[in-house]
DNA sequence: TTAACTGGAAAA
DNA sequence: TTTCCAGTTAAC
């Protein structure tokens, strides 16, 4: 029997011989260099096969194959066709071509590869970011160009950005073909996507073509109306994960073909192989949708920066809050400022605060304190004779979390030790866990019965204004259930931070609650997401109307708001940032892994002489983390050298360690 | 998956 | 010293 199979195995492999050397291989550029999707970092190098003659017409560069690979069949790319190899022994020819479709192109080639060794992970993963999965069908079908060519409207363009000190010289660079770079700060109220749709007609009409990476697919909507209605139709595609894989692979398809030249899209569109890239651009760079959850985890702005530096594009980083990151390219001098002017930002919105800090926290269970302040609810009753309010609300649900309103020990179930919460206003607290209700509940550790809410939920909040305004229509918007828009009509919207719907003539009145739980979140961004997250709200309220903050006038980022000036604190920030040793003075890593793994990873690691280690601490399921600290200028050998682990790691077969280079939270 | 390589043990 | 074998490694 294993006579027989061993026999069987014999003549296999003899047929497989004797068919290799009777194909013929192609007669020009019989080599085919291929980078290979296989899942380990050391084998993150190009590997040649030998093209067959009848695949030598297909088999172009950018190109998807099968190729044999260490016994397995294995995804590839063609590279690029050469004459020889430098590899030594004979090469296995590629098994198949998989499609006609160059979808791989030498500059996103390049790209991923420079991505993979910043973020010090493998060019494989990148791409699989930045080529969406191939849909045989929608290949079939050719891209159809625009009836029309794009419109151009040099007065329209310029109007758009006359609100900025140096709106119109920025749009002539991109009208010529040149490589602006600026941080752009616009006053509340501004119509970005439609600056955006503007910028982007500026560089079409030189001959160019853009790139836009904003953070949800609802900002992807609005810009892509924008661009529809300034570019006219059939000039740009939106790219975003929710279209499903044949529209998303036909419009990657309009793009790799090169006959859609504009792109708005979400984190992964940063990545698209757009022709003849003339501007890249990223609007509300501190949100954290635009840092890739899968691995090498890039950040969208930081892959469209590089772009801009490979690629000599213009870049515009922008948004109603402004990062450390975007003032830093300032001070750099990598970027300009391009900023509302100030008599802009003072004809738009007026800032007030009102209340003190405490009023929030010290309320009891049932919402009876003064929660929003009558200065508040004054500015909100005004607002509505006029039309659609906004209510910003830092948490969805009705209430998040509850404790012990004695000793502030938080609410356990008894049954399973989860989190309590209110689900209504009559009902007892519900266990999030096991859905038990707590019918009496008695604090553990004081023996008191009264229960406090830390955070009071959307629906409630909803449910406290309804009360206030009875006669007005109270919406919610949170979650999963997010509106897009609401018309121009008086009413009360609540949302939680990233969710508000954009008000047809914008809100007439903007009240932010409980602001002091947003600063509160223990993270080294917690002051600058806190003032993005107002600024976003405000930025949608319409020219001369009143927003109102609900928090401690004294409090740095409350003044930047009030002022509308999110990059001084930005500066500020760099500052406290630097003299922190914290991004991005500095550049970071965090490894993260078994601590047995961990430990030895650390010996393994070379990093530069400057390097900190910090930890390791716990984090969740067992594993440990330590972080790595280098000045900024180090941060190219930091990420060589924790890519060089992971080869060596790979390579000796080794549990794994996550490695995360400029994590986004810490 | 599997050919090539390595090193250790048995045979000469 | 040579040969054989099992386990390991690289992977075109």
């Amino acid at each position: 029997m294993r006579q027989e199979v061993r026999v069987s195995q014999a003549r296999a492999r003899e047929t497989r011989a004797r068919k290799a050397a009777a194909a013929a291989t192609a007669e020009v550029d019989p080599v085919a260099r291929v980078l290979v999707d296989a899942p380990l970092a050391h084998l993150d190098r190009d590997f040649d096969y030998s093209v067959p003659a009848s695949m030598s017409e297909a088999a172009r560069p950018g190109v998807r194959v099968k190729v044999r690979f260490a016994g397995h069949e294995a995804d590839g790319y063609v590279l690029e066709r050469t004459a020889s190899s430098a590899h030594g022994g004979t090469l296995t020819p590629l098994r198949r071509v998989v499609g006609a479709e160059p979808v791989l192109s030498p500059v996103v080639a390049g790209l991923a590869a420079e991505v993979a060794e910043r973020y010090a992970g493998t060019r494989a993963d990148v791409l699989r970011l930045a080529v969406p999965p191939r849909h045989a069908a929608a290949e079939k079908q050719p891209t159809v160009p625009a009836a029309e060519p794009a419109r151009w409207d040099a007065q329209a363009a310029a109007a758009a950005w006359a609100d900025h000190d140096t709106g119109e010289a920025f749009l002539r660079h991109l009208r010529e073909g040149g490589a602006p770079r600026a941080a752009w700060h616009p006053a509340p109220g501004t119509d970005w996507p439609r600056s955006l749709a503007h910028a982007a007609a500026a560089t079409l009409a030189g001959g160019r073509g853009s790139l836009l990476c904003v953070p949800d697919g609802r900002d992807v909507a609005r810009v892509s109306a924008a661009l529809e209605d300034v570019l006219g139709p059939g000039h740009h595609v939106a790219l975003t994960a929710e279209a499903g894989p044949a529209a998303r692979y036909r419009d990657f398809l309009a793009v790799s073909r090169g006959v859609r030249r504009v792109v708005v899209g979400t984190r992964a569109a940063a990545l698209a192989p757009v022709h003849d890239l003339g501007l890249v651009a990223v609007w509300d760079d501190g949100d954290d949708l635009l840092a890739e959850p899968r691995a090498p985890y890039p950040h969208a702005r930081e892959v469209l920066l590089l772009r801009a530096a490979r690629e000599g594009t213009a870049a515009l980083v922008g948004g109603f809050g402004a990062t450390a990151e975007a003032a830093y390219l300032l001070r750099t001098g990598w970027a300009r400022p391009l900023r509302a002017t100030r008599a802009t930002v003072r004809d738009r919105v007026r800032v007030e605060v009102a209340g003190a800090t405490d009023l929030a926290r010290e309320r009891d269970p049932h919402g009876r304190g003064a929660r929003v302040p009558a200065a508040a609810h004054a500015v909100l009753r005004a607002g509505l004779e006029q039309g659609p309010v906004l209510v910003q609300t830092p948490r969805r649900g009705y209430a998040a979390a509850l404790a012990c309103d004695r000793c502030r020990t938080p609410c356990r179930c008894p049954r399973c030790t989860g989190p309590l919460a209110l689900v209504g206003p009559l009902e007892p607290p519900v266990c999030r866990w096991c859905a038990t209700p707590a019918q009496a509940w008695t604090c553990p550790e004081c023996g008191g019965h009264g229960l406090r809410a830390p955070v009071v939920g959307d629906v409630r909040t909803a449910e406290e204004l309804g009360r206030a305004f009875p006669r007005a229509r109270v919406r919610t918007s949170a979650g999963d259930r997010v509106l897009a828009h609401v018309d121009a009509t008086p009413q009360v919207v609540v949302a939680t931070p990233g969710a508000e719907p954009v008000a047809e003539g914008g809100y007439a009145a903007v009240l932010l609650l409980d602001a002091w739980l947003l600063l509160d979140r223990v993270d080294l961004r917690a002051e600058e997401e806190a003032l993005r997250r107002w600024s976003n709200a405000v930025a949608l309220a319409r020219p001369g109307a009143r927003a109102v903050v609900v928090a401690d006038p004294a409090h740095p980022a409350v003044q930047a708001l009030v002022r509308w000036d999110q990059p001084g604190h930005a500066e500020r920030e760099v500052d406290q940032r630097r003299e922190a040793h914290l991004p991005p003075s500095s550049r970071l890593a965090s490894l993260t892994a078994e601590p047995g793994a961990l430990d030895d990873a650390l010996t393994l690691l070379a990093p530069p002489g400057s390097a900190e280690v910090l930890g390791p601490a716990p984090v969740a399921d067992g594993r440990e983390r330590v972080v790595v600290r280098v000045p900024r200028g180090e941060g190219v050998a930091l990420s060589r050298a924790l890519g060089e682990l992971q080869r060596v790691r790979s390579a000796r077969k080794l549990d794994p360690v996550r490695v995360q280079v400029d994590p986004p939270t810490l």
